[in-house]
DNA sequence: TAACGCATGTAATACGTTACATGATTCT
DNA sequence: AGAATCATGTAACGTATTACATGCGTTA
């Protein structure tokens, strides 16, 4: 049940409503974590009932903003330390990158360059938000995962150049 | 719905038992799909009502081997040239590299470390396959996979080994 | 004032995991 | 003969998606 670990872990960086979480996930987070507004809200009430995070603040239109209590640092950092990870994975685009060599040479090609059509506007995306980021002048913390993202954004833009290259040399 | 994909796409590449594509997902498709037994038989069966699989021999202890018919490999190649990828992740080691910055230096250089020699005995297994591969002489299809591998495990290497460098610092 | 985006919630359905259950074959 | 692994299936439970539902606040 990693949802409330993602919760808790957003919550910790920064107090949030139910509504930012859930942009949180279709942004930033895209990569490592999703889940809807229908999932969010009753797992943070869980999380006020339980004590690991708490409102801290009420907005507009009933806005609720939530914060990560000690209990929930404490027992976000047991489940990094303590927890085995499982490391089985759902991933959509690596499953059609697998399946990719079921097609003919002239639909694959078609199909790898919208991949890397996608992954390249993608990693532009990364660059743009890098450079807000130091501009802000938001050195500690996340910096270095948004390093990790350049280098794999090189690395599945290289490959997907090749790979259309080759699909139409046959 | 990919796990009907993923299915048909194995049982295109290779006829195979409900029990050994389960395997597949263990194995090489890991970091691609995951599902078991439990939902395979059922969907084999599924697949096979719609007319996607066929039963092409039957072994030992009442085992079936399932094979895609035309018309699986057509819905496969449907799918993969029609309709839209999600691109939303659950992805819960990039979860915890994520989270892993809300550790203490000391208790996120063993976390980090913890990752590290997960992925450079990945990377070694990996490794041990692509040899199996070439020395068998299995040169197309999914040979480029095991080469963006090759490149996903060098930049997480790289990047860990970083991380934990850093942190040790702090 | 109408449209749009913010903000929260619940209900029905689909998908996935864990536990239960059974039996055949192979290996020691 | 007993243990391990192969092989298939169902049931109960938990998680995730989609659809339904409501209302506030801002902006054109």
């Amino acid at each position: 049940m990693s949802l409330r670990h993602a919760l808790l872990g957003l919550l910790t960086w920064k107090p949030g409503t139910g509504y930012e979480l859930a942009q949180a996930f279709e942004g930033s987070l895209i990569n490592a974590w999703h889940a809807s507004h229908s999932q969010i809200y009753p797992e943070l009430a869980k999380l006020e009932a339980e004590g690991l995070a708490e409102v801290v603040g009420e907005g507009p239109r009933r806005s609720k903003t939530y914060a990560a209590t000690g209990a929930g640092l404490e027992e976000l950092r047991r489940w990094l330390m303590e927890t085995e990870p499982n490391r089985a994975q759902r991933n959509e685009t690596a499953l059609r990158w697998f399946l990719v060599y079921m097609l003919e040479p002239e639909q694959r090609r078609a199909v790898l360059e919208r991949e890397y059509a996608f992954v390249s506007a993608a990693a532009a995306e990364r660059r743009a938000l890098a450079a807000q980021f130091d501009a802000e002048g938001k050195t500690g913390g996340f910096r270095p995962l948004l390093e990790l993202g350049h280098r794999m954004d090189a690395v599945f833009e290289d490959w997907l150049r090749e790979q259309v290259e080759a699909a139409r040399k046959t």
